[in-house]
DNA sequence: AGGCCGATGGCCT
DNA sequence: GGCCATCGGCCTT
């Protein structure tokens, strides 16, 4: 496809919970075997180092966790549950851990494309709702760990979309995390189908997009 | 629409 | 050895 101008790391940089919401909206694009996938996030999930207890690099580096510590603007891809995998995009400076869980993505194209690598998907917000199913369709495993999306050169690009209306971005707890359940740094665009089912914990409901609060 | 469950392996204590 | 930043299939409402 033709690629529209790749987000500026420095966009990454400053602060993890601006980071997740810039990301909304944003394309991430994939060369995949078939052709080029390309995603638009619609939900994301912040995780930051040392004060994150759900964070994988909250007690510190780990051979698996090493990208979240460099510099932003790259995938840290981890594998989970024995099968899948999930990918985050990392922020903050270098020696600041931290990272963006890419949570779901709505197809932007090819349809066709996404839905030959996805068959188990019926409807078309299925392609890439859920973490472990982003990561499927775009292709993003062992290989891709510690890619600079922001890199024109790079088999996986993260495109800068139009910032997202603040009125359409959501905010609530992070999903499957037992720790530091209070914190709605879970992300997402309001109404989008490919937004994976809200689940309210025992605590706070729904928030409205913003800080802490 | 929603709950339960099995699959399956690496990472960290 | 236990715990996962999960998914898909199958079952019941």
């Amino acid at each position: 496809m033709t690629d529209g101008d790749l987000l500026d790391r420095e966009e990454l940089a400053g602060d993890v919970l601006d980071a997740a919401v810039r990301l909304l909206g944003c394309t991430l694009v994939a060369d995949v075997p078939e052709g080029p996938v390309a995603v638009r996030l619609v939900e994301v999930e912040a995780y930051r180092g040392a004060d994150d207890p759900a964070s994988h690099s909250f007690r510190g580096r780990t051979a698996r966790n090493g990208v979240m510590f460099g510099p932003p603007g790259h995938l840290y891809v981890y594998f989970v549950y024995g099968m899948h995998f999930c990918a985050n995009i990392s922020c903050l400076p270098e020696g600041r851990p931290s990272g963006v869980l890419l949570r779901a993505g709505e197809v932007v194209s090819d349809p066709g494309v996404a839905h030959a690598r996805r068959p188990a998907a019926r409807r078309a917000a299925d392609l890439a709702r859920g973490p472990a199913r982003l990561a499927s369709l775009l292709g993003l495993g062992r290989e891709q760990n510690g890619l600079d999306v922001t890199d024109p050169a790079s088999p996986v690009r993260l495109l800068a979309g139009p910032p997202v209306d603040p009125a359409q971005v959501r905010s609530g707890p992070r999903v499957g995390v037992a720790a530091a359940h209070d914190l709605p740094w879970r992300f997402w665009v309001d109404g989008s189908p490919a937004v994976s089912p809200y689940r309210p914990g025992r605590n706070a409901p729904v928030a409205p997009a913003g800080r802490e609060g």
